[in-house]
DNA sequence: TTCAATAATTGTCATTTTAACAATTAAAAT
DNA sequence: ATTTTAATTGTTAAAATGACAATTATTGAA
C-alpha cells in the first residue's frame, strides 16, 4: 500500500526519570549531555526512538544502556511536544519515569553518560523542558504511591521499617507517626518479617522485613491509604 | 544550527476518546473513518499532528472539528507506538479523552465524519488499536472518578440527583445505595441546590443541582472517595 | 556488673468514616 | 379521596483514622 504522503514527520524520543533511594533520601540521575546543543549541560538521559522499536522498548533499551538493569520498573508518563521544546528541530518526547533499587545501580556503574544522582530537593537547571518532566514525575509519584504500594521498587530486598519510614517521609516531605505508619504497613499483609536484624544503623538493632511478592502483585491494582491527611500534602 | 541529521522521522497522530452520557448511560462518539486504510470501519477520530501545533492542540482542535466545541475536559491518556499500529506506515498516537456534554454536543452536529454515539457497554470492533485505546480510558475514567468529580463534566448545568446516581451507576456497572450516595455527594459542597424541580421523568419531581464553581474548581486536586467498596470495581 | 544512651518497638482511645439497612413524602393520575 | 410512582431522608453498628508516649533491646562506658 501507499504511505501517508503529504503529511509531516516528527523527530520522536523518550527520556527517562529515573528514581533512586540511598536510604535517606531520594535522587534522580542525570546525565551530562555529550553533544549539542547545550552539550555538558545536565539532563535526564534520553534518546530518539529507533524505527524498530515501540516507546516503552526505547525506554527500557536506554534504561539498560544507563544502569545496566533490565526488568525494573518503568512507567509511561506524559508525551510533551511543545514545537520548540528542542531548539534544534521539533522533537516530540515521551517521558517516562522508572525507580530501582540503587544499589544495584552502582554495581554495574557505567561512565560512559557520566551519570550523576542528585538529590530530589536539589535538582540543577537542566536542558529543553526536563524540569518539567520531572516536576510532573514527582507530582505522579506522590501520588500513585499514595494509593499503590510502588515504592518498594526502591528498596533493596531486605530492608527495616526505619528505612521504609524515611523513604515515605522524604517522598512526602513531612514525618509520619511511628506507631501509625507502622500499623497501617502491617494492615497491608505485604511484609513478611525476618527473623534477623540490621544491626549497623542502631544499637538495639531493626528487624528485616521482606516484600510478600504474591500479595504484592495481587494487591497492586487495590487502593491502599498509605498517606494519612493526603489533602493536606497533594 | 543543523538539524539531527541521521535520525529516523514518524508520524505523530492524536486520538481523541470522546465520551458522552445522554442520561441514562454512558457513550462514545465514534467516526465512519473516510480513507483507506479501513475506510468505512469504525475508528476513534483522529489526526496528524500538523507542523504548528503541540499535540495537545492538535487534540483540542480535532475535537473542535468533531463536535463544534472548545474549552472542554480533554487529558492526555498514553502514548501508544507499537511498529505496526498502523498497516500503512508507522504512526505514533497520543490519545486524548474528552467529557462532553452530551446535549451541547447535539445543537452544533457536524456531519462531515458521519459521527455516531454508541453506548460504552456496546463498542464494535474498531481499526487499529483503537479498542485497546478505549479500554484503557474506559479504566482511567473509572479511576480518576473515584477521587475526582470529573464526571460532573459530562452533565449540563442543571441536573437532578437521580440522573448524577445513574452516571456514576453506569460508569461502574453497579448500583449504589441512593441513601449513602446522596449523603457523600452532599460533604463535598459541590453542589448547590435549586428551587425548582425536574417534572419531566417523575411525578414527584427531583430538585436541580448545579455545581459550585469555585468549590469545584478548588477541591478538584482533593482526593475525595466517591466510591464505596472501590476495591471489588477496579 | 551496672548504668547510661540510643533507637526500635508497641497500645490506647476518642473521633470520624463507612456501609448496611426502609420508612416517609410530594405530586400526578385515576 | 385514593392510588401510584419515584424522590427524599435517618439510624446504627462496625471499621478506620489519627493523636497521643511508655517500654524494650542492645551497646558501650563507667
Amino acid at each position: 500500500m501507499s504511505k501517508y504522503q503529504k503529511q509531516n514527520r516528527l523527530l520522536a524520543a523518550v527520556d527517562c526519570i529515573v528514581f533512586g533511594f540511598d536510604g535517606q533520601k531520594m535522587n534522580l540521575l542525570l546525565i551530562k549531555r555529550g553533544f549539542e546543543p547545550e552539550k555538558n549541560q545536565w539532563s535526564l538521559m534520553g534518546g530518539f526512538i529507533e524505527p524498530q522499536e515501540s516507546a516503552d522498548e526505547a525506554a527500557g533499551r536506554i534504561l539498560k544502556n544507563l544502569t545496566g538493569l533490565e526488568g525494573i520498573y518503568l512507567e509511561q508518563l506524559h508525551a510533551f511536544s511543545d514545537i520548540n521544546r528542542d531548539p534544534i528541530e521539533r522533537t516530540l518526547s515521551i517521558a517516562y519515569f522508572a525507580l530501582i533499587d540503587i544499589n544495584l545501580y552502582q554495581k554495574q556503574i557505567t561512565d560512559e553518560y557520566h551519570p550523576e544522582w542528585f538529590p530530589l530537593y536539589d535538582i540543577p537547571n537542566l536542558i529543553f523542558d526536563h524540569n518539567a518532566m520531572v516536576d510532573l514525575a514527582k507530582k505522579k509519584l506522590r501520588y500513585k504511591a499514595a494509593f499503590h504500594p510502588i515504592l518498594f521498587e526502591l528498596l533493596p530486598p531486605k530492608f527495616t521499617l526505619p528505612i521504609l519510614q524515611n523513604l515515605f517521609e522524604d517522598v512526602y516531605g513531612i514525618s509520619f507517626d511511628k506507631r501509625n505508619f507502622c500499623r497501617k504497613l502491617m494492615s497491608t499483609g505485604l511484609l513478611l518479617k525476618q527473623v534477623d536484624k540490621d544491626k549497623e544503623s542502631s544499637k538495639k538493632g531493626a528487624f528485616y522485613y521482606m516484600l510478600n511478592e504474591k500479595t504484592y502483585k495481587k494487591n497492586f491494582q487495590k487502593v491502599l491509604h498509605f498517606i494519612p491527611n493526603l489533602n493536606e500534602l497533594i
